[in-house]
DNA sequence: AATTGTATCAACCGCCTGAGA
DNA sequence: TTCTCAGGCGGTTGATACAAT
C-alpha cells in the first residue's frame, strides 16, 4: 500500500492558483524564518496550503534568484548538451543552469526544443533522425504518375488520392502489425479524410459523384498536409501518428515508433512494403481506422461509402 | 466581434529516495 | 533490517493567453 500524498491529509487545503496575498506571506515567512519543515511550514505561517504546495511555489517562483524572461541561445545549447547525456533528468539539468527550475527547463523543452527537433527530423529522445516516413510517402506518391503500372485497381472515376491513400494507409497498418492484413476493404476504413492546402481554385467539381476531386496528373500528395491515425476499440496493436507534408520529415509518434523494429528496418533500408490489393466486397472486423483533420486546411472528404457506392454504380 | 484551436506554463499527482528511528 | 516520513522528482493536467478563422 502506498504512502498518501501528504495534501491528502485536509480536504479543507486550498488548491490552485496562488493570490498576491499568499505570495506575500509565504515570501515573508521564508524570508525571515527559512524553510526548514515544509511540512510544518503552512500552519506557522497560516497559510491554508500543503506543505508541498508551498515548497512548490517557493522554488518556482517566488525564489528571488529565479531568472525570468526568455531562455538564451546559449542556455538552450547547454540543455540540449546535457539532455543528450542526462535524459530527462530536469532537476540535473537545472543544477547546472543558474536562476533556472527544474520546472522550466521542461516545460520549455516539452514546448520549444522537442518541436525543434521533430522538425529537423531528429528524435527528442534520442537525439538521432527519426526514420524518414517521406521516402515511404514519396515512392507511394511517384507511382501515381504511371497508374497504368501500378499492382492495384485505380478507378478512373474517383479521384487517384483516395485509392493511393488508401493504399498507404494499408501499408502502413501492415507495417505496425508486422501481421499479414486482409485486404482493404469498406468495413476496414470507416472514415477517410484528408487534408490539403491546395485552393478551392484546384479541385476539380466530378458531378457523377458529386465530390471534389484532384486532377489525377497532379502531383496530390505534395497538397497533403496532415495525417493522424487513431486506432478504434477493435484494433490490436496499432497507435499511429503521422504528420508532415511531402518532401518534409515526418514526425512519428512514439507509440508508433516503438510499434516495432519492422518500422525503423523498413525506412532506413529505404524499402517499400509490398502493396496489398484493394478488393471491394470483402469485411474484416478489426484494424477500424479514422483518419483526423487540421484545420488549418482545405479538408477534402471521399469517404469510402462513396467510393464503394461509386464504382458499384459504374 | 465571436468562436475555435493552439501554445504556454503554473500547479498538481503520485512515485521514488534517503535519512532517521 | 525494517519502517516511516519529508522532500524531491518527473509526468501530466488545466487555466489562461494568444492566434486564426
Amino acid at each position: 500500500m502506498g504512502r498518501p500524498p501528504c495534501c491528502s491529509e485536509s480536504n479543507d487545503l486550498k488548491k490552485g492558483p496562488w493570490t498576491p496575498e499568499e505570495d506575500e506571506v509565504l515570501k515573508g515567512y521564508i524570508q525571515k524564518h527559512g524553510h526548514d519543515s515544509w511540512r510544518a511550514l503552512p500552519k506557522r505561517a497560516g497559510l491554508n496550503r500543503c506543505g508541498k504546495s508551498c515548497r512548490l511555489r517557493w522554488i518556482n517562483y517566488l525564489n528571488p534568484d529565479i531568472k525570468r524572461g526568455k531562455f538564451s541561445e546559449q542556455e538552450e545549447n547547454l540543455i540540449i548538451n546535457l539532455h543528450s547525456s542526462l535524459g530527462n533528468k530536469w532537476s540535473r539539468i537545472a543544477s547546472q543552469l543558474p536562476g533556472r527550475t527544474d520546472n522550466e527547463i521542461k516545460n520549455y523543452w516539452n514546448t520549444h526544443i522537442r518541436k525543434k527537433f521533430l522538425k529537423a527530423g531528429i528524435d527528442p529522445k534520442t537525439h538521432k533522425p527519426i526514420p524518414n516516413l517521406g521516402i515511404f510517402v514519396n515512392a507511394i506518391s511517384q507511382l501515381t504518375a504511371s497508374s497504368s503500372n501500378l499492382p492495384f485497381r485505380v478507378p478512373t472515376i474517383m479521384s487517384p488520392w483516395t485509392t493511393i491513400y488508401d493504399q498507404l494507409l494499408h501499408n502502413i497498418l501492415q507495417i505496425v502489425n508486422m501481421n499479414p492484413l486482409p485486404n482493404v476493404t469498406k468495413s476496414t476504413i470507416l472514415d477517410s479524410q484528408c487534408d490539403f492546402k491546395k485552393p478551392d481554385d484546384q479541385l476539380l467539381l466530378d458531378e457523377t459523384i458529386n465530390q471534389y476531386v484532384m486532377n489525377p496528373a497532379e502531383d496530390w500528395m505534395k497538397y497533403v498536409s496532415n495525417i493522424v491515425l487513431e486506432p478504434q476499440s477493435e484494433c490490436n496493436s496499432i497507435d499511429a501518428s503521422l504528420m508532415g507534408s511531402y518532401g518534409d520529415r515526418i514526425e512519428l509518434s512514439e507509440t508508433f515508433a516503438d510499434c516495432g523494429n519492422a518500422i525503423d528496418n523498413l525506412f532506413i533500408d529505404n524499402q517499400l512494403p509490398g502493396l496489398l490489393s484493394m478488393a471491394p466486397g470483402e469485411s474484416v472486423d478489426k484494424n477500424i481506422i479514422n483518419i483526423m483533420n487540421s484545420p488549418q486546411s482545405k479538408e477534402v472528404h471521399v469517404g469510402l461509402d462513396d467510393y464503394y457506392d461509386s464504382i458499384s454504380n459504374v
